[in-house]
DNA sequence: GGTAGAGTATAAAACCTCTCACCCAACGTG
DNA sequence: CACGTTGGGTGAGAGGTTTTATACTCTACC
């Protein structure tokens, strides 16, 4: 591999006039520039990131800490946080903490290891003192909440009331007046809060209601399904996420309750698959291309601009698709 | 952040030492290494990754370029493989083409900038002066395909005959003779070999068939079905990937045509979402954690133990569901 | 008692890039 | 003409780790 001082000797010029040419960070006379690109093409010159990194003190790679991978809600924020940072000249690492806190602060060593000035994490996995420890070694952080930016510490906050509400009021709409609620873990801050907004705004429309929690998964919903209708004659389901309202359309399929003429079910995240469930599933979406944009270019500021954080929102909304229709 | 020079001065060592014994590289007397280890625990030790990859000339990092990360083939695969990697010490970075030969290169470019010692390319966007600029400049790599292992290029082939031949058998065992196949792209080296195996299964088994070639998409099943019906009276479909197995089923869906009473369907990868569908859709599996696993050990063997690479075979079987049951 | 050799530990070079401090030439100004 | 300034370029140190070659300290044996 060529290093800068072959690429100088070749321009006939200094390893530092290079450098300078290379990452335009100094006015260098126009015939000497061409010179060196010339020169630096010609050897097919790749600066060497270890080198780089080394002199300036931080690496060029950032982190985004996921709790899984496999989870259908995640790719679309990867690939968007990515493209972002390859616009900035970035690389992006994705590390995956199978749900685990252990694994959660082995994680962020190893990304402190590699120098990373900054990460964004998507999970609630992380504890007081693991991001006093983050920002302790000097890491820049953007959570996934809501809450207390601060220094070097932002939020990308996901505004759920809004497409919550329009939901519950869809359902309102079509004249529903019995719906069941399918939660996320009890202890999950999103979980919650999704479950405070639908119960409020059923409230609001007078509906009866019943709530179960559940896990996020799919066999989750179903059996999440199966007890909120014993002995509640619901005419419609909402759930947490699209993985619990799949769960409840097949416990639906299953007990030849026809979606939605007998069971109207409404998902949240609009995760891919939404769109290809039969029928497709009506859902709360929640942008996700934009929350890997967002984290991005806020990890980006922080880093180079200004320290200062600041939370940024991202909207929801109702997309409906066929899983809801008029009660019988 | 603490250094290895710190480290090594309060462990009252010095600094090669330290490096000694952190990477037992050479042996120390018991007692140092007690107090270096003590020292490094202490201090919160963490090596600098940019210094020792600078001083050993390459990164601790591999690679895996992938054509679409929202693709659901891939995150598995994905995860197997980073697990693996942390097992040994190492990074994962997956890098996504988007389908594009031309970010293809430029991905390339930026893994060799990151000095890695190896990546997994699991696209078949690498046509051959890729291919050899990569051996050129050093770089080990193990492809998804079949062929040519050599040096420094490993291969995991997927076997994909057992699994098809097992899906056309089922077939005809239930009694299906007139059969469709929806295939991927015809210039798709994987699509052209599905579809000739399972032209060559049909034959034996004295099906009438008839094939649409399409996109692996949703849509382009759904379309591509509707065709392969018209004018030809199939009571079965088998599809190249599941994606577009599923648009059959939407299509069959929206045709009326229960699945699968009026018609069988069958998908190929059995991605998480195949044990989703309504039926649950019936498909050939492919075990894409293994071929994480296998793609990331075959690189590091060629890293570390040998530059002779060789060929890597997964298997393929069927996994019957739903959706596949005796014609009408 | 002297020396070979094993067992440990160290100093310093090397890896490659960035960037600060410095230098030189040419130009404009008083 | 002398001086200050600007534009353009260079030399060398710094950054943290690995690793080679070297040095030191015992022990054991002749």
């Amino acid at each position: 591999m060529a290093t800068i001082k072959e690429v100088a000797e070749k321009a006939g010029v200094s390893a530092a006039t290079v450098s300078y040419v290379l990452n335009d960070s100094r006015k260098v006379r126009p015939a000497t520039e061409q010179r060196v690109l010339w020169a630096a093409k010609e050897l097919g010159y790749m600066p060497n990131m270890a080198a780089r990194n080394l002199a300036v003190g931080r690496s060029s790679i950032v982190g985004m800490v996921v709790p899984d991978i496999g989870n259908p809600f995640f790719p679309e924020i990867m690939k968007a946080f990515q493209e972002e940072a390859n616009l900035s000249g970035m690389e992006a690492i994705v590390m995956d903490t199978n749900h685990d806190p252990q694994r959660t602060r082995h994680v962020v060593e190893r990304l402190l290891g590699l120098q990373v000035p900054g990460t964004a994490f998507l999970t609630t996995q992380v504890d007081e003192p693991l991001k006093e420890f983050v920002i302790k070694k000097g890491m820049s952080a953007v959570y996934l909440g809501f809450g207390d930016a601060g220094a070097y510490i932002s939020n990308v906050v996901i505004e759920q009331r809004q497409g919550i509400l329009e939901a519950v009021n869809h359902l309102a709409q079509l004249g529903h007046c019995r719906v069941g609620f399918i939660g996320g873990p009890a202890d999950g801050i999103f979980a919650l809060r999704r479950k405070a907004v639908f119960l409020e705004g059923a409230l609001a429309n007078g509906m009866d209601t019943r709530v179960v929690d559940s896990d996020f998964t799919v066999q989750g919903g179903y059996f999440s399904c199966s007890k909120l209708l014993a002995g509640f004659d619901a005419t419609a389901v909402m759930a947490a996420n699209d993985l619990m309202a799949i769960g409840a359309m097949h416990y639906a399929y299953d007990r030849q309750m026809a979606v939605p003429a007998a069971l109207s079910v409404i998902g949240f995240d609009d995760i891919t698959f939404a769109q290809f469930t039969q029928p497709a599933l009506t859902t709360v979406a929640v942008p996700r291309a934009e929350i890997g944009r967002v984290a991005f270019q806020s990890l980006w500021s922080l880093i180079h601009d200004s320290s200062r954080g600041a939370n940024y929102e991202v909207k929801t909304n109702l997309v409906v698709r066929q899983t809801t229709a008029p009660p019988r």
